[in-house]
RNA sequence: GGCGGCAUAGCCAAGUGGUAAGGCAGAGGACUGCAAAUCCUUUAUUCGACGGUUCAAAUCCGUCUGCCGCCUCCA
């Protein structure tokens, strides 16, 4: 049974969609204005993972996120590189897609834009003047806090509370300092035409307009960054049920910052590293293994040195895979049965799927969900050393068992586990000429010629590729150094 | 100032009433001509401090200390 933690109650509630069987997530994009950073990529990779689960489990999920296209960062960045806004907001939509490609986090079902879906949005500001949750002052439409009852029940807080240590300038036109804009007006020729003269959408409306739009009025999963609980995901609520008097968003998701030494990445202070540069060090599993390795709520500290230990803590996983793959394209043999063995394996198997799910049931606890997968990783290691290596048909088809049940869980994950065999087969010359390399090393070794051994593999070294002298044969790939230079 | 969160081994990190997952680093072993890599084994009488509730607490309550987030654009 899933559970899921809800910013609303502040508890973890059974997941129940409102529809049966149907889950319409909606999670906030990101403004294009630049590169995606690390922090992004969380967000983005937590609810990737969620989904999967939430299809592993037999939902079918809709997942809908969008792209901020207007606002004025992007008209001034435009400016700066000398391209229109929305070449920019087309750049660098672009550019996240491509990122996350990397990072094999599939793409949303649909990605809406601001720009695309201004009608929705004036229809809405306009039904909330006529409700009166909403007033316009000298161009400028504003949300009515004090309108609006539960205000505030997301991020548990009063108006009053808030109002204490506010620091926002508060504009005169607005009849409370907390009212928030639903539409701003802007200089002539830059915005869109509405009933209240030329202007652009206030932050927080695109979201609600974009996602009832699609959903309709209710539907079960909203996330995003902890960052955006307070105004952001507080005034969609307002606005939202202010305009349609039902329940917005059935559970709030919020996943935690990413900080560097302690302090959140964010654009404005600038401490914050881009997916590609991240990327040009680590492949985008590693990347996605370091930040599963956490639970999504909490803050999570980003560095070099840590992706480094999940790169090896990685490579382990990686290599049971590795290994399981290859001995399962081997021959079949008739090593003696071993019925205790096997019968705990096979019972290994079956207790690892439970323990995986009962870990993502729980709030899609990915932390712990990483350990259960090391722990299945040594069972598999154990048994296939306990076989010698000569399978017989039981042995075969229990890791074959195994293989798919790893592979399952390392899918929901969005993990695959081969990023070094991609590596090494990159290029198939490549692979002849080291293989002709390891044969001459091979005759050198039978011939206890130890010299020219080792200087074929000091060599193969020296260019960036590891020799590893195997029971079964010499294996070989390209070092993680190598990599790192390349790029 | 208001609201919220966190504090678990050298490091990272699960665990929210029943006696401390997992990873990295360290130690030992297997394999090897030697290596490297890999694999196996092992590593917290104890959970920021002090009180309290309970047969039983890292887990609940209170006080204190330290760190962080939000209250302004943010994933």
């Amino acid at each position: 049974m899933l559970r899921v933690y809800n910013t609303l109650s502040r508890e973890k509630e059974v997941f129940e969609p409102v529809e049966e069987g149907l889950v319409k997530m909606y999670v906030c994009g990101l403004t294009v204005q630049n590169y995606s950073h690390i922090g992004h990529i969380r967000s983005a990779i937590n609810y990737d993972v969620i989904r999967r689960y939430l299809e592993y489990l037999g939902f079918e999920v809709q997942y809908i996120s969008n792209f901020t296209d207007i606002n004025e960062k992007i008209v001034l960045r435009a400016e700066e590189e000398g391209i229109t806004p929305e070449e920019l907001a087309d750049k660098y939509a672009k550019a996240f897609l491509e990122d996350i490609k990397e990072l094999n986090i599939r793409p949303a079902d649909m990605y809406l834009r601001v720009s695309e879906n201004i009608d929705e949005i004036i229809e809405m500001v306009q039904t909330l003047v006529e409700k009166g949750y909403a007033y316009e002052a000298d161009g400028n439409v504003y949300f009515s806090v004090e309108s609006f009852e539960d205000y505030g029940k997301l991020s548990g807080r009063t108006i009053e509370d808030m109002q204490a240590g506010a620091r926002i300038e508060v504009k005169e036109d607005k009849r409370h300092p907390m009212d928030f804009a639903l539409w701003k007006k802007v200089e002539p020729g830059k915005g869109w035409e509405s009933p209240w003269g030329e202007g652009w959408p206030g932050w927080h409306i695109e979201c609600s307009a974009m996602s009832m739009k699609r959903f309709g009025a209710t539907f079960d999963i909203h996330g995003g960054g902890t960052d955006l609980i307070f105004p952001h995901h507080e005034n969609e609520i307002a606005q939202s049920e202010a305009y349609s008097g039902k329940k917005f968003v059935k559970y709030w998701l919020h996943n935690g910052t990413v900080n560097l030494k302690g302090e959140k990445m964010s654009k404005s202070v600038g401490n914050f590293f881009t997916t590609r540069e991240v990327l040009k060090h680590f492949s985008g599993e590693i990347v996605r293994y370091f930040l599963l390795s956490r639970h999504y709520g909490s803050p999570i500290d980003f560095s070099f040195e840590q992706l480094e230990e999940a790169e090896t803590a990685y490579k382990r996983l990686s290599n049971t895979r590795k290994q399981l793959a290859g001995i399962l394209t081997g021959h079949i043999g008739n090593n003696q049965e071993n019925k205790e063995a096997n019968n705990k394996f096979s019972r290994a198997i079956k207790i690892r799927q439970e323990e995986f799910e009962e870990a993502m049931d729980d709030d899609f606890n990915t932390a712990r969900t990483i350990g259960v997968i090391h722990d299945f990783a040594g069972d598999i290691n154990r048994f296939i050393n306990r076989t010698g290596f000569e399978l017989n048909e039981k042995n075969f088809s229990l890791l074959n068992e195994a293989e798919e049940v790893f592979m399952l869980l390392a899918d929901v994950m969005g993990l695959e586990f081969s990023s070094a065999e991609n590596y090494a087969n990159d290029s198939e010359l490549l692979n002849s000429l080291v293989d002709i390399l390891l044969d001459l090393r091979e005759s050198a070794r039978e011939e206890k010629d130890w010299e020219k051994a080792d200087l074929i593999r000091d060599r193969l070294k020296e260019v960036g590729i590891v020799v590893k002298d195997t029971p079964r044969g010499p294996k070989w790939e390209i070092s993680s150094k190598l990599r790192d230079e390349e790029v």
